[in-house]
DNA sequence: TCTACTGTACCGTCTGGACGGTATTGTCAA
DNA sequence: TTGACAATACCGTCCAGACGGTACAGTAGA
């Protein structure tokens, strides 16, 4: 199926995200991703043969990995239920340094539609979500609230202090527990 | 001081914000804009020197109408606290139907410091909601729940169902009572 | 020889914005 | 009262630059 994924594609997609952190959702050129991979705009064009094409995979590209991630933390430890798993993992993303996902910007800028295979993967985690919860206010609640944290990383608020943030996490995963 | 309003400036505004939410964010031209609010482009220009000027102009128009929004609603009913006034307000705000600020996609494009005054709007109004809050866990928990309720309106996404959402809003607004 | 590029040149389109004009209304001295 | 001027609120055109995308010749490693 695939014999080898040469890792330029894997570098242009890192190098599209970085342009966007840092120069701008707005400034996500072409020319702009293939200085920054250290590539010629040929051998983008190459590897994506369309503007879309790139978006379309930075997209599929995060949701992978965030599905991987879930995966692997709920197998980690199966006691635990998949809506604190959830938690856990998001609020540890929202943490990291590379965590300004600017290029979620540039894609909608681009054409909204880009966005629909993240929004029935984040339905169809809701729904399995809310078979797995016995209660579901709790689960409304905190699933908003980490949707909210979320929101607060990637438009680079930073209203919530170190020990604010520790509250909240402490009460999210209590309300998952019940 | 300002001895006539000239409504184009209103017009203008809301047009951006239309072309924004059906052109895609990515599309709000200055022509485009024009020609939405019946006026040329060189008019467009007399009442906004530049584009970032409108961009700016967009976010404090909006920051003004919620700021008075949201102490129209306090003021109305003085036993009710700030925070479920504020729940309230933004449930509301999220229901309508021209609630997708695409707009705000736009002047993240364009440039991401047009932000700024949002930013520091959202702070300040945090650090009121601190002060009047006796329960620091609730007060979060319900922040972020309704900055994500605003989060999944502005992507458009539409998990939650009308009885889900019914749930949510009675469970953020008894805790806000605590 | 084929793959995976590099590098360069180029094209068409879109866009912000500068600029020169114009119609209407207001101001004010003679 | 009126004529001269000025400010307001636009219109329509033009242009330079940026950007996505194409074309194509060359090349180094497997």
């Amino acid at each position: 199926m695939k014999p080898r994924k040469s890792n330029s594609r894997d570098r242009i997609l890192v190098a599209a995200a970085d342009v966007a952190r840092e120069a701008g959702p707005g400034n996500l050129s072409l020319d702009a991703v293939a200085s920054r991979a250290g590539i010629s705009k040929g051998g983008l064009l190459y590897n994506f043969p369309s503007k879309a094409k790139l978006m379309q995979a930075l997209v599929e590209q995060h949701l992978q990995d965030f599905h991987a991630a879930l995966e692997a933390t709920h197998a980690a430890d199966k006691r635990e239920s998949l809506l604190s798993a959830y938690i856990r993992l998001s609020v540890q993303e929202c943490q990291e340094t590379e965590a300004a996902a600017s290029w979620i910007f540039s894609a909608i800028a681009e054409d909204p539609e880009f966005l629909t295979p993240l929004k029935s993967f984040k339905h169809q985690l809701f729904e399995r979500l809310k078979c797995e919860t016995p209660d579901l206010k709790a689960l409304l609640v905190t699933y908003l609230a980490i949707e909210g944290l979320r929101s607060m990383t990637l438009f680079e608020f930073h209203a919530l202090g170190e020990q604010d943030r520790q509250v909240l996490v402490d009460a999210l995963l209590d309300m998952a527990k019940s």
